[in-house]
DNA sequence: AGCTTTTTATAATGATTGGTACTGAAAGAG
DNA sequence: CTCTTTCAGTACCAATCATTATAAAAAGCT
């Protein structure tokens, strides 16, 4: 009873995350909003309530459309291939070229007016939640062999995740997927071993020669 | 014969810098630049043009008076010096308190309106300037034997600006140096290691344990 | 002293911004 | 059919924005 929405909210709100991950919060401007969803002010309004919550009705909508990977990435059985996993995921989410460019989190976390700032606050808190999941695998990897005793699983954690958002800023700086799978290459190929059960080194296949000592003795 | 400007025009310049540093461009208003300055908003306009270049003034002067480091670190004579000395001042540069934290370039280059487009491209231009300076630095390094002859030097140096943007991220989010100079460490020890020249494996020292051979392979 | 030049400070300007008011249209119930 | 509810679309609003206009003040010259 009464007149039916015509415009899709679902849709709606995939135009608007596409806006305000190109432009950020302040670059997008509500007429930006109007014309990517095709609504007019009153509509967006009564569907999302204002520019605001509309905002982060998208981001977690970025969150469940776009960052699985994430979830998928922590749920691999060892330290490796959730890295793996992450970056291969963070990379090509982040060099879709129809959606958006970047990390849509990042790109509204990293300077505002003073206005903006508690927006800009909640986002960052958003990033230190992926970090501190980071740093629990890591340190439960750590209990189960697979990294080096001496391990600082928070500056793994920080270095991962400072890695991600350099690369995001490269892919919205237009850098290629396969410029930025090299760089995951290197970064997987340093990650800290696993630690090796026995003593064999000289028989044991190449990995073995990387020796926990040498960390120790950093 | 006139009136004589009241204003430093440097310590204008500087107070400038420091807002576009915090909020960036667009986070910024004319109200936030002449409250900072202290000057009014036509004595800004005679002293520097408009707010454009205002800003790209401000980022000049962020230049030349804490980007010092990176012409310091391509200076330096080998490139494990070279990387050290960028990242520990980076890290210093990105975690004042009074002037900024993060860098100035990076707070607005990542996203924004589009009739403010055309700035962020100059922005993203000037990231591109190093990284080039550091492909042409490692290359050198490449040439002198201090990189394994297999070294991507362009996968490198992206790898070190992303390294750097993603600790401009965590700056601006607060983290403390301390924990940015832990991932840094992490960083270096994890270069691409000098070839040996010799095979005497067993009798140099640890440093030599770090086989060209296990690049190669992979 | 008057005159000219330049800066300071306040006011004004037109455009943009996020949000709301208002009217007509659509949908369903009785 | 009328009535009620809700949406669509246009117009409107107050505040903000970057920039300019204007009048007064300051500085130096004659």
């Amino acid at each position: 009873m009464g007149r039916h929405r015509e415009f899709d909210v679902d849709k709606a709100l995939d135009a608007a995350l596409s806006v305000f991950w190109k432009n950020g919060y302040e670059g997008t401007s509500f007429e930006d909003l109007t014309r990517a969803t095709g609504v007019a002010r009153p509509g967006l309004y009564s569907a999302f309530g204002n520019k605001e919550t509309l905002f982060f009705k998208a981001i977690d909508r970025y969150d469940t459309k776009h960052l699985t990977y994430l979830r998928e990435a922590l749920a691999e059985p060892d330290v490796h291939s959730a890295v793996r996993r992450f970056f291969e995921g963070s990379i090509t989410v982040q060099t879709l070229n129809g959606e958006g460019r970047g990390c849509a989190v990042l790109n509204g976390a990293l300077a505002c007016s003073t206005e903006t700032e508690p927006i800009r606050q909640e986002l960052i808190a958003r990033q230190k939640l992926t970090e501190d999941a980071w740093r629990v695998r890591l340190e439960r990897g750590l209990q189960e062999g697979e990294l080096p005793p001496s391990t600082n699983c928070a500056m793994l954690a920080g270095y991962l995740m400072a890695v991600n958002h350099g690369l995001g800023v490269q892919a919205k700086a237009g850098a290629s997927k396969a410029s930025l799978a090299a760089i995951v290459e290197h970064v997987l190929a340093t990650l800290p071993p696993a630690p090796t059960k026995k003593r064999d080194a000289h028989q044991a296949p190449l990995p073995s020669h990387r020796r926990p000592s040498r960390r120790d003795a950093k």
